[in-house]
RNA sequence: GGGCCGGUAGCUCAGCGGUCAGAGCAGCGGACUCAUAAUCCGUCAGACCCGGGUUCGAAUCCCGGCCGGCCUACCA
């Protein structure tokens, strides 16, 4: 994690005691409530794995793909969690919050799973050896999804010694998934929640696939196993982890599967990162050194600029509110090229050949340094190492949005940069 | 098999009932020199997967098909 510059707060083990106890404490309770009973499952099982069989398993003639032998009907009695009981609470869940599920493609997906009717789900096992034990009997363990979906809420006890979590930070206000298991948190896990009596996260939010596309053209799931990797741990190595996570955010909308690929990571790497942020940082701060010793004039910003740029904060803002991650970052980089226009616009290196344009030229290099700083504050969630390298050169630490506007004051004197994003060099 | 999602310029994507279908990149032409030969301007480019249907009008809605993705009880 930390090479992807990323931190967590606490690793949830499913095998914690205190996990454990939350678990047979909750669901206990869930059976009080009245949404357990006794049923039965029936599938196909193979005798050499002793295990069910899902479709996708099952190979040609009903055999076992694994041992090549016949799998046989057999049913398992089970403890079942009564779904169905959910039928309406969850209908009525979707229809009053319809940004529950996002992005609207995913609300869809669930809602569509919602209205084809709910059926009552297995809750635990009989024939695993590990898991968590039903406390009322024994003999079974839980389906790992009951087990696994609750470490949301039971990690907020003891993660801290001594200190519950729970009241802070549940319910939850954004939970983060990929798309293939929509279905256990958009349904099952309100539907437990609510059987449990606790509170439902605001909102789920599904993230898509990272796909490749092959030789021959077709897309696939990226994995390893498949070798059509870009491999992360490659590009951080040679590019940065601010890289990576822009290239991903930027080249695949958020919410959707998109391909991505290493002929794509470069084109954006030098087309956008090095030659229109990067080289914009450089080209700044070298034309104030230049023509004023690195010192920014203490005027108020070029007007016109600050109406195009003033306005960013608060749609990105309001994009990011709503998840639309890959649209925020379109918004911002809008800044990053208009600067880069504004320097074409004004020719500083011409008004520098003439004293008599002095005034003009304090007004630009101000426009530009401050300008510099607004595009950090609205790039820092998708580029955070790098702009705090930015931040150093211009003297500046505040990451506010709401200092997101043009204006006088804040960098008063700018030191030369090194490539915030250097190329390659071969 | 069933359910759901997607298939738009060479590439990555936006548009999802109503002007000649858009952006960025790549290509081509030009300007400029402050800068990581970077930037800026202009320009070329598409059977909107295929076949039906609804409509005054469809890339956009409906039906069928083809291709790709995810789910369909134990990695979460």
């Amino acid at each position: 994690m930390p090479r992807l510059n990323v931190s967590n707060d606490f690793f949830v083990r499913t095998s914690d005691p205190e996990h454990k106890a939350c678990v047979q404490e909750i669901l206990t309770r869930v059976k009080d409530n009245g949404y357990v009973e006794l049923g039965t499952y029936e599938g196909w099982y193979c005798p050499r794995c002793a295990d069910f069989k899902t479709e996708s398993e099952i190979a040609e003639g009903n055999t076992c793909p694994i041992h090549k032998i016949a799998l046989v009907r057999e049913s398992e009695e089970n403890w079942f969690f009564k779904l169905s009981a959910f039928q309406e609470p969850l209908e009525k869940l979707f229809a009053d919050n319809p940004d529950f599920v996002r992005p609207r493609h995913r609300f869809n997906e669930a809602h569509a799973f919602l209205s084809q009717g709910l059926q009552d789900v297995s809750l635990s096992r009989g024939k695993l050896t590990w898991g968590v034990e039903v406390p009322w009997d024994p003999e079974h363990v839980f389906y790992v999804w009951f087990d696994a979906l609750l470490n949301y809420v039971t990690a907020l006890s003891y993660a801290r010694p001594g200190d519950d979590l729970t009241e802070r930070f549940w319910p939850a206000q954004i939970q983060l998934i990929g798309k293939d298991i929509l279905k256990f948190h958009t349904i099952y896990w309100p539907a437990l929640l609510m059987a449990a009596g606790l509170e439902l996260p605001e909102h789920v939010v599904v993230h898509g696939f990272l796909l490749m596309r092959d030789a021959d053209g077709t897309e696939h799931k990226m994995s390893k196993s498949l070798g059509n990797v870009l491999d992360p741990f490659q590009i951080i190595d040679d590019f940065g982890a601010d890289a990576l996570r822009y290239y991903c955010l930027r080249e695949v909308r958020f919410g959707q599967d998109g391909a991505v690929s290493t002929s794509g990571f470069a084109a954006r790497y030098e087309g956008e990162l090095a030659n229109e942020f990067g080289n914009l940082a450089s080209r700044t701060t070298a034309m104030i050194h230049r023509y004023r010793d690195g010192e920014v004039p203490a005027i108020q910003p070029d007007h016109a600029i600050a109406q195009e740029l003033d306005p960013l904060a608060a749609q990105i803002e309001e994009l990011i509110d709503a998840s639309e991650l890959t649209q925020a970052l379109d918004v911002a980089w809008t800044a990053v090229r208009r600067l880069n226009r504004y320097v074409e616009e004004q020719a500083p290196w011409a008004l520098a050949k003439d004293d008599s344009n002095a005034a003009q030229l304090d007004l630009v290099l101000a426009t530009l340094a401050d300008g510099l700083r607004l595009i950090g504050v609205l790039l820092h969630p998708w580029l955070p190492a790098s702009v705090e390298k930015l931040f150093a050169a211009i003297g500046v630490d505040d990451l506010a949005l709401s200092t997101a506007r043009l204006q006088p004051g804040l960098v008063t004197r700018v030191e030369r940069i090194a490539p915030l994003f250097p190329k390659p060099q071969d």
